[in-house]
DNA sequence: TCCTGTGAAACGGTTCACAGCC
DNA sequence: GGCTGTGAACCGTTTCACAGGA
């Protein structure tokens, strides 16, 4: 496949909760500088993200707002299920557990892991609290495509490795750390600090 | 002052966090090869982000550890404290208000909003859950600089526009929705939809 | 007429490469 | 010799503008 930028699956997904908004709505239909005005850009990001793809619109009427979601939906990967666990079962660890937007976006949580004898064993709901230490031991059965990084700064590129090594291949890291891992395994970074920060000097600088 | 880009800014952060780290090891000098690593980045990036500003490095010798942690904190607007109010006193506004990250960054939550009665007054450690009808009316007295929006999306430009309407400068803002506010305030998007989907993107087209 | 799809132009951010200073 | 600071070249993304189909 073409090669596609980092920022075209930002908005893809942007797009997709808009329509997904619209069309609980009963609308049948999108125009470009609509989707972009729900999306936050323009009606030529929005034909040119789109492009990427395939010829979705008609000339003269738009989108078909059902057939949008689902190409949207395909090229995004959400026809099927994805296996997450969460790293680090601390404060983090705890809120994502609980965050119902994971299984409604079709990410089921399927373990916690943590190395503090204190926190190991302890319910969180329908689940148990794991031992790290049997990551890779769990590997097969669990089987996760995806981990949640929430562990001190200092744990993080050892279990980052170590979710690797049990075949995770995508890791949403909430750790301020940069994580070096083999160029097939996807990271994404969230970053309180950053954000905060940048709000920080937005207001220093105009305010 | 000259125009900043988004991006480096949310470097000048991640440098930030990497300077503080050596700091505290005690290292007293770095180069902007070894901070590009840190912060994953190229040393060339690093040098043009820091030249934006000025010149704090000494040719042939890299930049004084302390130095420049203070220089960036400076840029950053981290001289002072800042006053947030969570608004939205739902699972993700109960996680943020926990979140030690806030304090220890310099941002202070004063306090927490919401609608609905069953959760108004309800104790948050040090904090109450206040009424948001009374959001306006404590503006004077508690003079929030920045506020973190965490309600369901059908009352996110509502409550934003309230936020502005309080004086808030700031938004961080946790609700999928393209907020609309006035150009002098400034707003982050913080969308774990977006992230969850990218990685699900990353791993149906390469896994 | 209306709105998509898309080359071409414009823009802005990144990388290069080296002069300049320690 | 080593490493910064920076103009210039490069490159990817966004915007423009319009041809073409409903």
């Amino acid at each position: 496949m073409k090669r596609v930028a980092e920022s075209t699956i930002r908005r893809l997904s942007l797009y997709l909760t808009a329509l997904e908004e619209i069309g609980a709505r009963g609308t049948r239909t999108v125009s470009s500088e609509e989707l972009a005005q729900l999306g936050g850009t323009t009606s030529a990001q929005v034909r040119k993200d789109l492009s990427v793809f395939g010829s979705f619109g008609k000339r003269g009427l738009g989108y078909s707002v059902a057939e949008l979601t689902a190409r949207l939906r395909s090229i995004l990967g959400l026809g099927r299920r994805w296996r997450v666990c969460i790293i680090g079962a601390g404060k983090v660890g705890a809120a994502l557990a609980q965050y119902p937007g994971f299984p409604e976006r079709g990410f089921d949580i399927v373990a916690v892991y943590d190395t503090d004898p204190a926190r190991i064993g302890e319910r969180w709901g329908d689940l148990k609290v794991r031992d790290a230490a049997s990551l890779e031991a769990d590997s097969s059965a669990l089987n996760c495509d995806i981990a949640v990084l929430a562990v001190p700064a200092s744990a993080a590129q050892r279990m980052a490795e170590r979710a690797v090594a049990a075949g995770v291949r995508a890791i949403l890291n909430f750790v301020p750390v940069q994580l070096s891992v083999p160029r097939n395994v996807a990271v994404r970074n969230v970053n309180m600090a950053v954000e905060l920060e940048a709000l920080s000097f937005a207001l220093t600088n105009r305010g």
